[in-house]
DNA sequence: GTCTATATTGTGATAGAC
DNA sequence: GTCTATCACAATATAGAC
């Protein structure tokens, strides 16, 4: 694998195991078996490492969640494989949380950039949401708030998975957002 | 102010801010206008300054939101005010999401401690929703769907509100209780 | 109990040889 | 493009004087 790859490959394995203000440089370039002065030609910074870590992070996201939609035919099939999916993952992960939240976190409000590229990546995700609702609810402004009570239950059931180590939370949202959308 | 406690409220303060792993011993004791003996000699370990915070700030959760259930009679309306609460936390927190969730995400996989105390303060407030729903739902097994969605909802809305410092979450989140407490 | 001083290790980042 | 060597500084923690 080429350099580069190898370095944000590694930094991604590391930035969400341990977090991303707890993980080093000097970490990262060992495990990779790259010299420092190898990392700085690919990445300007420490920061920039992170926004590429995201960058990819989100594009991988949507890749996988569009290939499990595709799965299913009825919206509201679609609207509720969003959680099927949060379920493999979670467990994947180790419930470890979604690696965008964590970042955002540990960056807390030292960087601007890393912050915009997770929201961007939130709001896509709304987003996609949305046009799905909109195709079972005409009124726009229902089907807004419909798909965001999805979505709030998406990221709660993210989060509570990671604190709780246990699947539970996205159970319990599933079956919430069953009865929201009448299925 | 003894010299322990402004250690500590200066540590909150940035923890909160800047992130735990963001934030150092030094920046800690500068602000604090104390030498770095004093700060060990009070606090073992940064873990142990973490988890001392941790502590103070779900005592201070709990007595909070307590004062404020108690200008509630009914059931429902108690349940309601928690996200009330939640709404006057987050503009006063200036969209920062939750100081526990915040450090349990920063420490990652390096501290069981701290990631336990963050753990007993979330089953302790599951607790608390769990014996207000059996008020209204002798159905054990109900009552308890039910307050985890309430709590599901209330933390989903927390983490977002971080997310775009916005506090449409939050009221999204209280209309959604509304819904499943049938009030 | 608080201070100064120091120890040790790690941080992000850069210079320059090859 | 990758390497070795080094920079200046910050990290957590400790020793010992007062």
């Amino acid at each position: 694998m080429d350099t580069k790859q190898r370095i944000l490959d590694t930094a991604s394995r590391l930035f969400y195991q341990q977090g991303f203000a707890s993980t080093g440089i000097n970490q990262v370039i060992a495990e990779a078996d790259v010299a420092k002065g190898s990392l700085y030609n690919h990445f300007e910074s420490k920061s920039a490492l992170g926004q590429a870590y995201v960058t990819q992070v989100s594009t991988n996201w949507f890749n996988m969640l569009e290939t499990e939609l595709e799965l299913y035919q009825k919206t509201e099939e679609k609207l509720l494989a969003v959680f099927s999916f949060l379920e493999k993952n979670v467990v994947e992960n180790r419930f470890n949380g979604c690696r965008l939240i964590n970042i955002l976190t540990d960056v807390a409000d030292h960087d601007e950039e890393i912050r915009m590229l997770v929201v961007d990546h939130k709001q896509k995700f709304r987003k996609l949401l949305h046009q799905l609702t909109q195709r079972i609810e005409t009124d726009l402004e229902k089907a807004q708030i419909l798909s965001d009570s999805i979505y709030l239950l998406y990221e709660g059931a993210t989060v509570e998975s990671k604190i709780y180590r246990s699947i539970w939370p996205v159970q319990l949202a599933k079956n919430n957002a069953q009865r929201i959308v009448n299925f």
